[in-house]
DNA sequence: TCTGGGGTCCTAGGACCC
DNA sequence: TCTGGGGTCCTAGGACCC
């Protein structure tokens, strides 16, 4: 059967999980912040109209935001997490085949459902909308890179009211050529240069490139959007994800580090946060790669990483921590400020398949449950337990100054009707 | 003064082997 | 001066995504 996409897409995620909580915010221009305050990351309408741009520096827009009254918020990642999993929840009374793309994003199956397509659509978008309070558009074709760019028309333009279905559309060439070449799914920046140059303009500029010439210059994936612009579809769903091939746990710090101790506590910090993903995901680690790194905007720059091997893969947090700490002996230099470290867990096996080291002497069965006891103790905590190498005042921490309640997960933070 | 975080896939090039 | 051919595996870096 051929394959029928809808992309479901949150509108400015961030920035609506905050206004479902406070109304007020509703018709006000709004912006969220990245950790540290540091860039805007999401903006509602108003603020996009008043220039705004996505990912510039919160200090670059500081007086527009005075002068606007623009609100502000630190981001708050708790409680956008636990809207998109009400949102993907709802998503999932529609149809099973649907794979949860992004924190704000769902690709559903729509196959073998009586058309209009648009009227589903419409159903789903009203749904979300009074069961979590979240505002979507939705793009539907017959590819998913069609259906990003029937997600993104339904988005812009306001006679499609938040839905579109491309697949009925019998003049697919004129929708096509609407679409500027960085709005396409796949291309980036540099792409869309390199494609400049060579005369084109737009999506059905692309869709038309000679495939020889394009696998020559943007290799196999390049030739899979045009063939996905065409109608070919080379990206099925996949409602059964494959296996993570890493996990990252990495931050700018709120102040720079200059000691040795600090940015040891720093990496302790990251690697037992990444021991509890390992964990949450049922995994093992055989390679811990530890980087450190001076500020990109400085002249006197450092960056370098450590990777270390372990001899049986592990989920252990003090092991982590262990060589966390034995990298930063390594990758420490006095007189730098460091403003940025991270932990990569990479070669990751799962936790019931590891292959016990010969000489291995640990007792890996008392390690596992106390992980547990101390997973199960911090999934009900507040204050959570850590070690002791975290170190006590993290005064580096990143900060956040102006984080909305945890609404939704929080006994001690509902929201209040007065 | 202040510039995010966490992922994926692909490719080219080197090491190594027979 | 001349200096195999082909395969595999690994890694770093590029490009992209949200």
């Amino acid at each position: 059967m051929k394959e029928i996409f809808a992309l479901v897409d949150c509108n400015n995620f961030y920035v609506s999980c905050e206004r479902v909580f406070n109304p007020k915010l509703s018709g006000r221009p709004v912006v969220v912040l990245s950790n540290n305050d540091g860039c805007v990351v999401a903006r509602s309408n108003e603020a996009k109209a008043l220039n705004i741009g996505m990912g510039v520096p919160a200090f670059e827009v500081a007086d527009l935001i005075k002068k606007h009254k623009i609100e502000v918020f630190s981001s708050n990642y708790t409680l956008y997490a636990d809207m998109s999993r009400r949102v993907m929840q709802t998503l999932a009374t529609f149809t099973p085949e649907i794979e949860i793309y992004s924190i704000d994003e769902a690709f559903l199956n729509l196959a073998g459902f009586e058309p209009p397509l648009a009227d589903y659509g419409r159903r789903i978008q009203q749904t979300v909308r009074q069961w979590t309070g979240m505002p979507v558009s939705i793009g539907i074709a017959g590819t998913k890179t069609l259906a990003k760019i029937a997600n993104h028309l339904a988005k812009h333009s306001a006679k499609f009211d938040g839905v579109l279905d491309l697949c009925d559309s019998n003049n697919l060439e004129k929708v096509l050529a609407e679409v500027p070449l960085e709005k396409i799914w796949g291309i980036g920046i540099r792409s869309a240069i390199k494609l400049k140059r060579a005369g084109m303009k737009t999506a059905l500029d692309l869709s038309k490139a000679d495939i020889s010439w394009i696998r020559n210059k943007f290799g196999v994936v390049g030739v899979r959007t045009v063939y996905e612009l065409r109608g070919s579809c080379c990206y099925p769903l996949e409602d059964n994800p494959p296996a993570r091939q890493s996990i990252v746990v990495s931050r700018m710090f709120g102040v720079p580090i200059e000691s040795a101790e600090q940015l040891k506590e720093a990496a302790a910090t990251y690697a037992a946060r990444a021991g509890e993903k390992l964990r949450e995901h049922n995994l093992a680690v055989s390679l811990q790669t530890v980087f450190v790194t001076t500020s990109r905007f400085i002249k006197n720059k450092y960056f370098n990483s450590h990777t270390f091997a372990f001899e049986t893969a592990t989920s252990d947090s003090t092991e982590l921590i262990k060589a966390a700490l034995s990298s930063i002996d390594r990758l420490y230099r006095k007189n730098y400020k460091f403003k940025k470290c991270g932990v990569v867990l990479l070669g990751l096996v799962p936790h019931d398949r590891v292959q016990r080291n010969l000489f291995d002497k640990t007792d890996r069965e008392k390690s596992r449950r106390l992980m547990q006891a101390v997973d199960a103790v911090n999934s009900r905590l507040n204050t959570p337990l850590y070690w002791a190498a975290e170190g006590l005042s993290k005064n580096w921490h990143v900060q956040f100054r102006r984080r909305s309640k945890k609404f939704t997960t929080c006994w001690d933070e509902l929201p209040e009707v007065a």
